[in-house]
DNA sequence: GCACATTCAATTGAGAACAATTAAATGTGA
DNA sequence: TCACATTTAATTGTTCTCAATTGAATGTGC
């Protein structure tokens, strides 16, 4: 008796039950499963994801890929860094505005996107999971992400 | 008609297409939501994932927890060393096998647990979600994430 | 019993992430 | 105009993450 008492208040606390382990793990197996896919593009993950925002909008600043992708310029500065090393992108201050850097795809940044065409699919076979269903977690976690940043932003 | 041909063939590359993405951006929320409640524990987010499983089964090996949260032993080492220096584990080799390194709680990491309860409900809160719905979604991530590793284990 | 493979942890190096701080550019109110 | 606040990047320091390597302990086949 006593015994369940202590297993049930001890619930909350069990990982299994932890929907953020879940998500952390699953990010984690996601990133695995990109590694070698992204590699041949010689990129790193979340340098593949400021790549889709470029792919989406060319020059655009530091800031606006900061939002989009919820990281902030510790993070951004160094990996743009690489990427210019890697001769993908520019990065040049503004002329209206000298606080901004503007980032823009270089020929070869903007070549990657045929090579990158391929990675989604290859993705989706490894996940095992029909487009629908995929679409319809997609569509909760983004919302469940969302409330989370808007039960910080006060 | 050519512009929209090429919106199609896009369409795969989108951000906002990928669930990849909201798992990721997910993750980083989450970890704003315990980054405060976590820092009163002075445990930063993997740290408390080890202190769960720890919670959960004293005096394991590393190995162990490693397998439980997909770390391997260059993220666990450092880690388990700075908990083993807030004096809440203790790391020892085991001695039916030298190269295991047994992770036991302090009486501090053992009192500790009483201090995170308050921790989940907490986070439920921020998450603005029913228990059912999030149970829910959590099962499916697992799932999905139990999928994309197999497919790297072969 | 000994060569060989396997297992396990630790180390190193590169990259990612955030907090906190700094510094420069810009905007605003008196 | 000038003081002050705001915006934006960059920097620094700490931690996390993995790949690759190293080294010690263990197990296995002959």
């Amino acid at each position: 008796m006593a015994r369940k008492q202590l297993a049930v208040a001890d619930q909350p606390l069990r990982l299994d039950n932890q929907i953020c382990f879940a998500i952390y793990s699953a990010a984690h197996a996601f990133n695995r499963v990109y590694k070698p896919l992204l590699d041949r593009l010689g990129l790193t993950y979340p340098q593949y994801l400021v790549m889709l925002v470029l792919w989406e909008k060319d020059g655009v600043p530091l800031k606006d890929i900061g939002e989009r992708l919820f990281l902030d310029s510790g993070t951004l500065t160094p990996l743009l860094k690489r990427l210019e090393a890697a001769q993908l992108i520019k990065r040049t201050r503004s002329k209206e505005d000298e606080r901004q850097v503007l980032i823009a795809l270089t020929p070869q940044g903007q070549g990657l996107k045929e090579q990158a065409r391929t990675v989604p699919h290859q993705v989706l076979a490894a996940s095992a999971c029909s487009i629908p269903e995929l679409s319809a977690m997609k569509s909760e976690i983004a919302a469940l992400r969302d409330r989370l940043n808007a039960a910080m932003g006060e």
